[in-house]
DNA sequence: CAAGATTGACATATCAATCTTC
DNA sequence: GAAGATTGATATGTCAATCTTG
């Protein structure tokens, strides 16, 4: 369907309130991200993914497209990291820069994990039924694949 | 359910792919509707709750109670949209701020709202059956309760 | 004093422009 | 020249502190 019409009362209401849903979600996770941990969504999300991959490294662009981040947005955030020693930059072949997570920052991840998992659990997963959070990521998943089409296209 | 346990790793996944999505979904949104009406998704909130507000105006404190948004956040808001010429501000009585939507930003909501939808409908609901939308409204809704509930107890 | 408004500092996100090195 | 890195400008969001007025 790709007709003109604009969206039913039903959906009106759906989306605000999953756009509602989403920033108090969104929020929630952050503050007691921040408050535990003292780590922001972002520094967690690279944290995850330098943690994740062989050595605890990984080339910048690298992670720029791992995470789909603006490579501006990546270096600013890398920056801040950097001075808070969460992570370190090291020079890779040619114009490559590596980022590497240090100690600290594995550190600081091991501590924030498990209870940012079971803040997760605890605000989304205890609320739906099985069957819900199974709709709830083949939902996810086929906004997202449609969201990625888009730009191939 | 509340025990200690950490996500299983089906619970992980959706919980990622949620995220991604979510942020990826508010990014394209976001940028369409700059590209197309060179509004913020805050400034599209904010004249949206205005417009639907009898004579197009509020108090200050009723828009930062309505919309769940820091005083601090609104204040901000509104002097950038001030600038623009989106909002004015008036006085009312005692302390109370009074904001009002103008016509320019009326004019301007006008000629977003049907784009905007147009664009919500496409990257959301035509990608979804009508039972997804259904499902995704009502999980959008239970979760969006559950964190309410959080903040009165 | 208390509700509400304002301010400033800082963190984060986006964009465009520039620098560097192959 | 092009990939990749860096920088700076501007917009946005959060917090704590302060101002103002009933």
């Amino acid at each position: 369907v790709t007709s003109d019409e604009e969206l039913s009362a039903g959906q009106l209401t759906a989306w605000r309130t999953f756009m509602e849903m989403q920033e108090v979600l969104r929020g929630r996770i952050a503050a007691l991200l921040q408050a535990d941990s003292k780590l922001s969504n972002a520094d967690y999300t690279v944290l995850v993914a330098l943690s994740e991959a062989a050595d605890g490294r990984m080339r910048a662009v690298s992670l720029s497209y791992a995470l789909q981040w603006e490579k501006s947005r990546l270096h600013h955030q890398l920056t801040r990291m950097c001075k808070r020693g969460l992570v370190e930059r090291q020079c890779g072949v040619g114009r490559a820069s590596i980022v590497a997570v240090t100690a600290e920052g594995r550190a600081a991840l091991n501590a924030a994990a498990p209870i940012h998992s079971r803040h997760v659990r605890q605000l989304v997963f205890d609320r739906l039924t099985k069957q819900q959070a199974e709709q709830f990521a083949q939902i996810s998943r086929t906004l997202l694949d449609g969201l990625r089409h888009d730009l191939s296209g």
